[in-house]
DNA sequence: ATGTCC
């Protein structure tokens, strides 16, 4: 029997895979997607949200997105929501190695006729002011003791060193600094890893992308005008990266110290040893929850130095001040983390971990902790594609409910970055894009040739998948002039 | 994703 017909179909984009698929499943899993999307899954996506489903505590589905494909343990587009209070436990492969990896948008006053002449000036300087790469290092110089402050405070050390604006702070998830971070619970050598890496973008589908806001690409003229997109052609900047080598470390460190204790000390089995994990209310589950914030702060100041040196490029080249280019966040959301958070399930509010690993938090209007000048449109969510086929802006939306809030994160793989080299070349790849009008600078043409837009499922559909779905709303597609990649 | 294996 094909795999594909294990699935239930519960609507045009969600497929089920009851309890009865494999034993010690504690709810159904649920993968989303149109039946394109299904067809071309990966079926070890099958069996990875299937063990996610027997995790202790997990509450209602193991959720996959529709940008979804096979990862560390759990999937990445993978969305499990544990209640903390029936056993529920805290797993660092449901977060990811990149602790905090996300999404920030800026937008400029600029259209894009007024960027082209510049645009390979911009590019070129932005590559040189934003490091990028595997081991690169930033030009923020840190003593251990000031880096630990950092991965305490976050973006609001940034601030108040002067990388950025303080309105730039409330257009962060968590205010840019999430409380509870304990570099207590860090080690020395998370510590060594990051000291130098403030301000840098890193490698892999890490980058940092100028687009254009095309009037054909508005879904919702008005809910664009809210998020900042109010000019034909406007000019955008948005970047995709994470807590480096920091939050590596401290994955590494923690994935360690639960598989020591996880059968032995807490009577958990699992099925695959890289879903490791721990009670959420246990010694070693909160030390976990305490440093995971300290990698989440960390990619907050992360992003927050480098939103600050797009500010400098682009005000250096087109000679003017920031403020005159009126270079606003539009908003940074992340999507490898979890964060505990107040749902209601089958009528019941409960205490949920809610783990988004390659998945974005998608929060309804209304909704507490969004900024007030969102409360009424909903949260934005910044969803990158590849960088040859353009990213989008969404907000959050009521029906989000089925997924603890939550929504895809990117296009999602279709292909391995081993067989994406074989295929594409990237030194040929940079000379096509440029033809077709997208500057590009990448530290390695192999790392280039990963990222080609055909190794990548189609953005659009899964956009549209998510939308069909109920769990976020398209407000602008943004197609992409210039990109740095890692 | 990642000082792309201590």
């Amino acid at each position: 029997m094909a795999m594909i017909e294990i699935l239930q179909r519960i609507s045009d984009t969600i497929w089920e895979i009851p309890v009865s698929y494999k034993q010690g499943m504690r709810v159904p899993a649920r993968i989303y997607g149109t039946e394109k999307i299904i067809q071309e899954l990966d079926e070890a996506v099958y069996d990875q949200v299937t063990n996610v489903a027997t995790l202790p505590g997990i509450t209602k589905y193991a959720l996959c997105m529709p940008d979804g494909h096979f990862g560390y343990g759990f999937p990445i587009g993978g969305v499990a929501a544990m209640d903390v209070e029936q056993g529920g436990v805290i797993s660092p492969g449901g977060i990811g190695f990149d602790i905090n990896c996300g999404m920030r948008l800026v937008v400029t006053n600029l259209t894009y006729d007024e960027v082209k002449p510049h645009i390979k000036k911009l590019v070129d300087r932005l590559y040189e002011r934003v490091p990028a790469g595997v081991g690169s290092t930033g030009f923020v110089k840190l003593s251990r003791h000031e880096f630990r402050k950092v991965v305490e405070e976050g973006a609001q050390w940034c601030i108040r060193n002067g990388y950025g604006w303080e309105e730039d702070l409330q257009l962060i998830e968590e205010n840019g600094c999430i409380a509870g971070a304990d570099s207590a619970k860090i080690s020395e050598k998370a510590i060594d890893r990051g000291v130098n890496q403030i301000g840098t973008l890193g490698s892999g589908n890490h980058y940092l992308e100028i687009q254009i806001a095309r009037p054909e690409n508005i879904f919702d003229r008005e809910l664009a005008k809210s998020l900042g997109i109010t000019i034909p052609n406007q000019v955008v900047v948005m970047f995709h990266c994470g807590s480096r080598g920091f939050g590596h470390q401290v994955a590494t460190d923690y994935l360690q110290i639960f598989l020591k204790v996880m059968e032995s000390k807490y009577g958990i089995k699992i099925l695959d040893r890289e879903l490791a994990c721990a009670p959420f209310h246990s010694p070693e589950g909160q030390a976990y929850f305490a440093a995971m914030k300290c990698g989440i702060n960390m990619s907050f100041a992360n992003r927050q130095v480098i939103l600050h040196r797009i500010r400098e490029v682009f005000s250096e080249i087109l000679k003017k001040s920031p403020e005159d280019l009126d270079m606003h966040m539009v908003y940074d959301v992340a999507h490898n983390t979890a964060k505990l958070e107040r749902h209601i399930v089958d009528g019941k509010e409960r205490s949920l971990l809610v783990h988004r690993k390659g998945a974005t938090r998608a929060f309804a209007p209304g909704m507490e902790d969004l900024p007030k000048q969102y409360k009424n449109i909903g949260q934005p969510i910044i969803i990158g594609g590849s960088m040859e086929t353009g990213s989008y802006l969404l907000v959050g939306v009521n029906s989000g409910e089925q997924t603890f809030f939550s929504t895809a994160h990117g296009s999602g793989r279709t292909m391995s970055r081993a067989k994406a080299r074989k295929i594409y070349r990237g030194d040929k790849l940079q000379k096509e894009m440029e033809s077709r009008g997208i500057y590009v600078r990448s530290t390695s043409y192999s790392g280039l040739a990963e990222e080609a837009g055909g190794a990548y499922k189609n953005i659009d559909d899964v956009i549209e998948a998510a939308e069909l779905a109920g769990i976020s709303k398209r407000v602008v597609k943004l197609t992409p002039i210039g990109n740095i990649k890692g």
